[in-house]
DNA sequence: GCGTCTCTCCTAAGAACCTAGGATACCGCT
DNA sequence: AGCGGTATCCTAGGTTCTTAGGAGAGACGC
């Protein structure tokens, strides 16, 4: 084990400690942009990615890249193009920029994109993507001129980036309200919307249960009802988001 | 910082980066066990719950529970009542199930639960949630007679079950298929599906986008399509699925 | 033993979705 | 300039879902 592989770890459970103690916006952001730097990240966006019809700038939780870059980018809706964006849906794993354009060739737009964040002062970064318990998506994304994005910091730099995410929404919450809340589903509205989610009629669902349609329609309003939702499509989306079922 | 701390500290690195350069399941395995014995822990069950119709044991990835335990809690459908699945349910946050028992009062069913594990060497433990790519739902279960539940435990075992999980997955995948494709969604088709899947109809979508009701039907057909979908329900679970949408 | 919850089944009209076609216009890339 | 991909709009019959009621049997807890 090499002396910088064990400078990195001592760096970075030190730094998780103290981030686990902080409690207040400004004093985890103050951390965060201390610790970044050191590893050679001057700017980082930690960022929820928009719901329907959501202003991407309300995911924000915390930037440092300039504001005229978020603006422009939000204005431009690059959030639809946006390599890094794509490569997101693809794994779970961190990922750097430099991973993005040595993995396929850009088209003219995507390219434009890395462009500009390179006038606004960033030419590459990871990528550190974090799944909620929502089920939404959210990612802690450091960046700078010259970052360092060996093996070892990328290691250290995912291990940080999931904490700093969980300390930003931790304090971010703090004022507001609880989680929302919902009746659980009985095991048997559970199950017949299981077979909902994929994609199942009800009349296909009554043959696999062994009943009546009319009983698996009853079923799936009460479930409807206590997800709170007056589409199935979105009874079932709820249903992920609360853990009811499971993909 | 106490030398506890640091001692945990050190132990957790060093095994995930020993776990790192594991590929073979069996040398996984046995690093695991031996690691989780020095925390105190004499089981563990490594495990992806069901999707629709799935039995129970096919989730099971690695476990050192009783093979008699395992068959009883399938057959009797325990995963259905078990508290600490619903807890699941709830957070993403580790916990314990002496958590789930002195949240709330169980019901006689519940305890149960609880007695027979006792009965097969477990008295205690910590479930460790997961959420994988595809969406779904998986948790790491170490647990014991008397396990060591203290803070710093828990939090070295946060870290450790997150890679013994992704270690595992690593090397069950590894002989098999690459994970199903699939051909990405316009701008467009993402956005009509944003608002399908929080239950909007059509006529809904179109007023909101200011286009045809007939024009958004066609996006989701095309949408169902590219995801392999019979039914928008379906199509709406795969967009989750694959990251076109966010929740 | 009694109340509560769950599971089962029923009706029936109207709304929404599914299917399988085709057609035009715009855009970026070669 | 042409090609492929995207976005828009169209028809129309058949299927599925939605809504809002009610109602009986069995399990479980207190």
């Amino acid at each position: 084990m090499s002396f910088d592989g064990d400078e990195y770890s001592k760096r970075t459970l030190d730094f998780v400690q103290r981030l686990q103690r902080l409690t207040k916006y400004a004093e985890i952001c103050r951390e965060i942009t201390t610790e970044l730097e050191w590893f050679g990240f001057s700017c980082v966006t930690s960022w929820s990615l928009p719901g329907p019809g959501g202003n991407p700038a309300d995911g924000v939780m915390f930037n440092t890249r300039p504001q005229e870059f978020i603006e422009h980018y939000c204005e431009k809706n690059y959030v639809m193009r946006d390599p890094t964006v794509s490569e997101l849906r693809r794994t779970l794993n961190p990922f750097s920029w430099g991973d993005v354009r040595s993995r396929r060739d850009l088209t003219k737009g995507e390219k434009t994109i890395f462009d500009e964040a390179e006038e606004f002062g960033a030419r590459d970064g990871f990528i550190i993507p974090i799944v909620t318990l929502s089920g939404s998506m959210a990612l802690f994304a450091p960046c700078g001129l010259e970052p360092n994005l060996s093996d070892r910091a990328r290691a250290a730099i995912e291990i940080i980036g999931v904490y700093c995410h969980h300390a930003l929404r931790r304090s971010l919450l703090q004022n507001q309200r609880e989680e929302a809340v919902h009746t659980p589903l009985t095991p048997r509205e559970r199950e017949v919307m299981q077979w909902v989610a994929v994609g199942k009629t009800d009349e296909e669902i009554g043959d696999i249960l062994s009943i009546g349609t009319t009983t698996v329609t009853s079923h799936v309003e009460n479930a409807k009802q206590k997800l709170d939702a007056f589409r199935r499509t979105y009874a079932v989306v709820q249903a992920i988001r609360f853990g009811e079922i499971t993909l």
